[in-house]
Order: C-alpha cells, then structure tokens, then sequence
DNA sequence: TGTACATCAGTGAACGCGCGTTCACTGATGTAC
DNA sequence: TGTACATCAGTGAACGCGCGTTCACTGATGTAC
C-alpha cells in the first residue's frame, strides 16, 4: 500500500467519503436517514464518533452534502440521456432504459432523496426540492430543443417535467423497494412506469394553451 | 362534568384517541412519524410512557391504526366526491376543490401518509400503499361508471386513477408544507394540481389500447 | 538536507439525557351472589 | 339494594442503553528556516 504517500488532506477526504457512503449503505440497508445516528455512521465509517465533527456540524449537514452529490448524479444521468436520445419513436423507452441502469447503479442516491423528500428535516425536504426543480428546469430546455411537445409553452413544458421527474422518483423508489429475488415485478413497474410518461407526454400533446 | 357515567371501556377508547391525536398533532408540528418517541407521544396525550402499551404493542401498531384511519377518511372523501360529481366540463374543479377543503380538515392524516410512504417503517409504508391501492381502485370503478375515459380498458383506467392518487397526495404535501401566511402560493399550488390532472386526463383520452 | 515547531485528523474517556421496557402498585369500575 | 371479590387502565420508580457533545490528548503530516 502507498497509504504513507497520501496528503493529510486526500486522507481526510477519504474519511469524508467513507462517512457519506456509510449514510447511504444504511439508508439501503432499509433505514430512513432521518433515523441514522452519527454514532451509527461513525462507526460504520470505522471512525470514532468525535472524529465527524472534523467533517460535518451535525447530521442535517451530512445529508446536505449528499442531497448535492444526488444533484450532481442527476445532471450526468441527463447528459447521458442527452447523448442517446434522438427524437424518434423509441426516445422515451430508451430513456427509460438508462434511468432504470441508473437507479440499479446508484440505488442508494435514489433512495435517500425519495426517503427524505417528504420525510426528513425541512431543510433537507427543501433542497432536494430545489434539485428537482433545477432537474425539471434542464428537462424542460431539452423537450423544447428536441420539439417533443411543439404545442406547448415553457411553462407548461416545465409543468410536464415537473410530472416526470415525480414520477422517476417514486418509481426509483418503488423499484429499489422490491424483493430482490422477484425479477418479474420489476419488469411489470417498469411497464407501468413507461406507460404512465406515455399518458403525461400523450396529455402534453393533447394540451391547449388558454391565456 | 359526566366523567363519572362513562364506563371503563369508554374512558379506554378515549385515552386511545388521545395517542392517536397526540402522535397526529406532533406530526403536524413537523416531525415525522418515525422520529417520534413512545415518550413523546404519552407525554402529549397526558399520560404514563407505561400507560401506551395497554393500547398498542408499539409504535408501529400505533402508525397502522393511524393509517386505517386515513384509509376512513380517503374513503369518506370519495364518497363526498361522488355526491358532487356529475360528469359535466367542471367535474375535475369541483372534485378538487373538495379535495383541497379535506385537505385542509384532516391535514395531519394527509401529512402522515405522504411523510411515511416512502421513510417509514416497512410495514407502514406497505399498509400505505395498500389504502392508496384500495382509493385508486374505487376510483376507476367511478370513472367507468361516469364514462369519463370510455376508451379505456380497466386496467388502464387504474393505471390513470394510481398516477391521479400520487399527484394527489404530492400535492397535499405541498399544500401543506407551505407557510401560513402566503396564501397566494396556495393558490398557485392548487392551479399547478388542477393543471396536472388535466394532463392526466388528456393522456388517457389519447390513449389507445394496444393488446 | 536536517531540525524545530505548528497544525490538525483522529482518539478515548466522560458527561448528562431521553429512550423503551420491566415491575409491583393503586384504586375506580365491573361482576357475582 | 348491599357486599365481597375480580378486573384492569393508569401510576411511579427503576433499569440498562445508545445518544450527541465535551474535553484533553496523540502522533503523523506539513512548514519555516
């Protein structure tokens, strides 16, 4: 090992790292991390109690930083959409593929902000809501650049987003609530979850501005 | 006072809706349900910690009659619904407009469902989405009945009805998560809700069935 | 390059506190006769 | 109706435990000269 290599700097990024993927293995491991103890993510970090404070001002502040990193997956997810989504009939079950290998890849993201968005602190419920809406927002720009929904204005385009992203997060959660040993349910809410962004993009279209 | 009169088995049920009321109304000052302590809750309802256990085994048993309780008071909403509900051009508005005027009287049972679907316990959150399945069922039921999506096969109109009931409890949680003093964001809220379901409705009416 | 000192991530012990749960109890209500 | 006994909702004290936070510390890393 190069560990005497290592800056104290980079070694103390690594344990600020350790104790973010703590929280999450928790969350996954069925708790809501609203009901984490920072002695219970401490210890799962292998770091004594006292040596979160070097890193966070309280556990509000924990889950801050990883409401951000969620922001940060979100933005890569859309640009990796971005890059394989060409308007053409099969855009959105191509879409929908990703986001699903998405969740897969980062369930634990995914779990915390469906947990929390309703449930944890205020300020926790707040900023993830700022995240979705910046989500919402980078959607909306795209639907009109692709010409998905021609008839709609901005805001109803943004109006439209608000929908999907909505309903990504309760799927994501709904998916990564499963059994795991049932495949099959899975493939049926994935089914659902498509048809359900059919029936809002086809009531997009549907959709007449009255000023 | 009468308190003499009433009998023991009385006076039980009435300290049991204290629990519930007391757990209802610290949900409604913020907290999540989970969160909640079985201290705090006897503290609240002006009683022993010990005193808890001759009504429920746990917290969790307390979170589930809570729940069986929305599930009374979705039902009776549904049926105050059908009682307005004539399917004419202004259905959608009115049936929100009771809606929003539930929410606003049972708000502490629409805050627990939308703060513990998806971060509380397991069994509370499958128990969740079993009322919300329930609620999403009669609903297609009367839609068919109204003739309002004649399109639609069944599973299709529940399949509508499921992403009415999720937008539907979103929205309670938004209108209630809202400062007390900005009622002009209430109304913006509501307009977005009412806007949102219209896109649903339009979704399904362009919906064609594929065998 | 070598030395002396400063920095600071992580340690280990201690604190007071609220927690869930237990126990033996009290005294009003209910029941049998 | 009156009495003797049983029931049981709620009490009050106690327990051991994990919690967040504090403190003085250690020793490896970093910096100045």
């Amino acid at each position: 090992m190069d560990k005497r290599k290592r800056s104290r700097g980079e070694r103390k990024l690594d344990t600020r790292r350790r104790l973010i993927d703590a929280a999450l293995s928790l969350v996954r491991g069925g708790r809501s991390f609203s009901s984490l103890s920072l002695r219970k993510v401490a210890r799962a970090a292998r770091v004594v109690p006292n040596a979160f404070y070097r890193h966070f001002d309280s556990m509000d502040e924990l889950g801050l930083a990883i409401v951000d990193e969620g922001g940060l997956t979100l933005r890569r997810l859309l640009r990796q959409v971005r890059e394989t989504a060409l308007p053409d009939s099969e855009i959105l079950r191509r879409s929908v593929d990703v986001y699903v290998r998405y969740v897969r890849e980062h369930g634990p993201d995914f779990l915390f902000v469906s947990r929390e968005r309703h449930g944890g602190s205020a300020r926790i419920r707040e900023a993830i809501r700022r995240e979705m809406g910046y989500f919402a927002t980078e959607m909306a720009a795209d639907l009109g650049a692709l010409g998905v929904v021609p008839n709609l204005s901005p805001a109803s385009r943004l109006m439209i987003t608000e929908m999907v992203v909505q309903i990504m997060v309760d799927a994501a959660s709904d998916i990564l609530d499963l059994p795991r040993d049932r495949p099959e349910l899975e493939r049926e809410l994935i089914e659902r979850f498509v048809r359900q962004l059919i029936v809002v993009f086809l009531g997009g279209r549907a959709w007449r501005e009255r000023e």
